[in-house]
DNA sequence: GTAGTCAATTCAAAAATTGAAGTGACGCAT
DNA sequence: ATGCGTCACTTCAATTTTTGAATTGACTAC
């Protein structure tokens, strides 16, 4: 199986993975959050290739993740910017910051989230809205749907059985 | 720059990229939260190559974010877990989860999250430990540290001058 | 008219991934 | 004790991706 078959996967997450799962789109997404919208300024802080950066902008606006537009007539030139669909990888970005400062990170962190609605410089953590206590991998469990569980019995047992 | 010089730069996540922003190290890290422990049920349940599993658990195991242990002697075999460290990706996972659900989901999502603490089956998000209220793209802004701002105005501007 | 900017595209070389086949240590049934 | 099966890999050639350098093209500024 190929990494693009990832994307007819019942599982969403390994859509989501099929969407955004690789590292240069992932810090394309970064950036568009610290709020770069040109193709030289991404090229500059994410150190990528032009040629792959021109492929990633094109895939994630043919997922509608992000959105072209032109910022001047005469030179015509575009910058990108992220759709709802893609500010809403926010969680995602945030969840690798909070992960890499706490386990790979240096003294302070390189980049700070400030809450507008209450003002303060935060650390966001996932909790459950029914309760609003912290939610993690020690006080959860994942419960499979009965049709990807026999999806997931079903899955070829290696060399296949004739 | 290639994807493994991401290691060394200044942003908490662009390291984290570095360490699990991959396809496959995603779709292995998923596995483990669905306690998936041992080296042909990940080839089975996520469909990839074994040549490259076997890389990729390598390079958890060094990178501290799982531990290989043995579960039988006479025939030696080994069944692979998540560290504290590994646990702690919990949060990435969920959130690839909530987006994959929202923006590329089927009508009931596959894999359902419990609440222990509550006992509900619950769509944890992401709130601000000082107020409690959600926080996301639109209520939040990214403020830069004075070192990490300076490093980014001097990425080389593309060709560089002398 | 020469240089510079921006947003790419082209192309060859290098690196990573796939997919099929093989290995080795063992357990079990005949 | 021979052959079959399981598990956890490894090997290797073919394919696909990515890199990195160079080039293009539409302009603007000097």
């Amino acid at each position: 199986m190929s990494r693009s078959d990832l994307h007819s996967q019942t599982c969403t997450i390994a859509r989501a993975v099929a969407q955004v799962g690789d590292e240069w789109t992932l810090l394309i997404v970064r950036e568009m959050f610290l709020r770069t919208r040109r193709f030289d300024d991404f090229l500059r802080l994410t150190g990528m290739s032009s040629h792959l950066l021109s492929l990633r902008l094109k895939k994630l606006e043919a997922q509608g993740l992000i959105r072209r537009e032109p910022y001047s007539e005469r030179p015509l030139r575009h910058e990108y910017r992220l759709t709802e669909k893609g500010r809403d990888l926010w969680t995602i970005i945030i969840a690798l910051k909070q992960w890499g400062d706490r386990w790979l990170g240096a003294l302070d962190t390189p980049v700070q989230i400030v809450h507008k609605t209450c003002g303060q410089i935060t650390k966001p953590q996932m909790t459950c809205p029914d309760c609003g206590e912290p939610i993690e991998a020690y006080n959860s469990e994942a419960r499979l749907s009965q049709p990807y569980e026999l999806e997931r019995q079903a899955a070829s047992p290696a060399p296949l059985k004739l």
